[in-house]
DNA sequence: ACCTGAACACCGTTCAAGT
DNA sequence: ACCTGAACACCGTTCAAGT
């Protein structure tokens, strides 16, 4: 049976699962697929390009529906949430799309999404692309910690870390690590978000605003 | 001439300037310091274990001087421009610290650090902490981003990588990537933050808000 | 204690040859 | 066109043996 690119797209994401990006290699790709791994460079011309579709085929999944026709807050959250979930649906998910080097379809579209919400909110293209990017890379290094944490070994907290090299800290920050450690990940990263939203608001000229404030209103 | 831990530490550091993260290997390291590559493993029990002390390293630079005492935001915008000064300084340093799997005692001084100035913002302890990885994140991101286009081939940009691909793009996105490639990253970085900072602000109690201005305005 | 030399168990990638 | 088999040029890591 012959292989189609999707076919080694979909056994790479399926390998993913089981061994981790860390695990994830040509000869072992083959083997699931029942092919030599040089054969797989018929399909890709690298494992770099592989990747790349991996990444643009996790994103792809957060577009499949329309975005609701709401306020341009709720349209961040919703596309934040759903981005989350597509990440975390593939073990190692948000490291393989951060690690993504040239962009695919998808990426490009989701791009594309985030700046036209950000514009419809009352930024300029400049500023909204600017804070696309900076937006992306919240989602991203917020997932990329919690799919990490996932897999941390039992007793290998921040405290027993913490406790091998003698470092004073503050009580705060006692305070502060017990609740990044023990509060819902989708909690955390719902304030984080929401903190955003709150600091993109903040830099809508005002003139936009009021335009904004009657479209979430009607 | 014997190793020390920090000779190995100085020389991985230089080989990554002069190679990159992903040519940076135990075999040319070994080479520049005159040794082989076995032998590195008397001094780190892991490449992993030598890149965590390099990204401790990184983190060790800015947080040589102490913070004026300044309002708390302007605290963060030079804690985050001291940072994105010590990850410029080395190539590929963004990507060394985002790495990180056991902080060392810089990282955690860093984190420590971030804390206090957001509790003294009128955060809470657990807020303050998720809020210090956001921005981590982002500076990361932005950094990363950063030194990743830095090293791309000349014709290689964005548009002409949309070009191979036929995805239809808004004329705001287009503005935007425009933007986001001909815009000095230190503005662009610099206008996040800001974002990121007012966001922080909205949430804080109106009854800390005020001591915070108090504070800012002596 | 520190380093050498050599090995082990892998990698990504290429390519003549087969079907 | 797609795949095999085998190779090339590497990796991180280990370890007996030297000094």
């Amino acid at each position: 049976m012959l292989l189609r690119k999707a076919d080694v797209v979909d056994g790479a994401l399926k390998l993913l699962d089981a061994e981790g990006l860390d695990g994830l290699t040509m000869r072992k790709l083959g083997a699931a697929l029942g092919v030599q791994g040089g054969a797989l460079y018929r399909h890709f011309p690298s494992k770099e390009a592989l990747l790349d579709a991996m990444a643009d085929k996790l994103t792809e999944e957060f577009l499949a529906d329309p975005l609701p026709d709401v306020p341009w807050r709720d349209q961040i959250r919703i596309l934040g949430d759903r981005a989350r979930t597509a990440l975390l649906a593939h073990r190692d998910g948000a490291r393989v799309v951060a690690g993504t080097f040239a962009p695919g379809p998808s990426t490009i579209t989701a791009g594309d999404l985030s700046v036209k919400i950000l514009c419809r909110a009352g930024l300029a293209p400049a500023q909204a692309g600017w804070l696309a990017f900076a937006l992306m890379y919240y989602v991203l290094g917020h997932i990329i910690e919690e799919q990490a944490e996932a897999r941390l070994p039992a007793g290998d907290d921040w405290r027993s870390r913490n406790a091998r090299i003698e470092t004073e800290v503050s009580p705060q920050y006692v305070e502060a690590m017990d609740s990044v450690t023990s509060t819902d990940p989708a909690e955390r990263f719902a304030y984080g978000l929401n903190v955003f939203i709150e600091g993109i608001a903040s830099q809508i000229p005002p003139a936009q605003q009021r335009r904004t404030v009657r479209r979430a209103a009607r």
